[in-house]
DNA sequence: GCGACAG
DNA sequence: ATCTTGTCGC
């Protein structure tokens, strides 16, 4: 699958903004779809040294369970990428980082996606436009960002519980929520992408969190990211280990 | 000038 | 994001 829009990547900090600002325009707000079957998830991991990126993107089935509203996830698919990345990472900015090394992944898909999931913000972002909005709009997708910590916005502490929420403002206006998605654990920041809005991207990603803070597909395309660089580490170490004997 | 600051 | 062991609480 291919983006329905397109710009340059290989740009600086002033004319990625200039994109942010012509980009948020596009993003519709509207109620998230009802027939969701299948979800993208995904992620990028690096390592503290370089600047290799290791992506991942995950396709995953909704399975509805016994009732109401609540459903778990099937893993379908799982595409990776090794790529040393261009851009550094710079606050509000971090779909110029990631998303260049994701798009090929996307080029891979031929299933139809319902929703993309990225660990990040959606409209919770200074010019409106975080990385999930960003990837969302590219494919016109809906999507939702699902942020471990806050870009912008105010708010109130979420009570305890699971399920719990409170709502983050920017000036006046709802930008996202914040989450309490385990019991006792930090919030998550959740703030609607493209074609969503904020009760219904709380509302998906909450039914995505089974027993961890983090929503299952991400947390599972987290851990594939992880691995991947792990096994890639080891594997460069046992080549510069074979090098180094046949020179001695 | 100072604090904040997704991954 | 990454580095990194034990440790506190449910």
């Amino acid at each position: 699958m291919l983006p329905v829009l397109n710009h340059p990547w290989d740009v600086g900090i002033a004319e990625a903004r200039e994109i942010q600002y012509r980009l948020r325009e596009k993003l519709i707000q509207a109620p998230l779809l009802q027939s969701i079957n299948t979800i993208a998830a995904v992620d990028v991991s690096y390592t503290r040294w370089d600047q290799v990126g290791y992506a991942v993107l995950g396709l995953f089935s909704l399975i509805k369970d016994n009732g109401d509203e609540k459903f778990s996830v099937k893993e379908e698919l799982i595409k990776t990428r090794i790529e040393s990345v261009k851009f550094p990472y710079v606050p509000g900015y971090l779909s110029f980082r990631e998303i260049p090394i994701l798009l090929p992944l996307f080029k891979e898909i031929s299933e139809n996606i319902d929703v993309i999931i990225a660990d990040g913000q959606g409209i919770a972002h200074p010019r409106g436009i975080g990385l999930a909005a960003h990837l969302g709009l590219l494919f016109d997708i809906a999507s939702i960002g699902c942020a471990k910590s806050k870009l912008i916005g105010n708010y109130t502490e979420p009570g305890i519980r699971k399920g719990d929420y409170s709502d983050l403002f920017l000036d006046q206006r709802i930008i996202g929520r914040v989450l309490r998605s385990r019991n006792r654990c930090k919030p998550l920041f959740v703030s609607p992408g493209h074609k969503c809005l904020v009760p219904d991207a709380m509302d998906f990603i909450l039914n995505l969190c089974s027993k961890y803070r983090i929503c299952d597909p991400i947390r599972r395309v987290d851990e594939i990211s992880k691995q991947l660089r792990k096994s890639q580490q080891l594997k460069r170490s046992k080549e510069s280990y074979e090098t180094f004997i046949s020179q001695s």
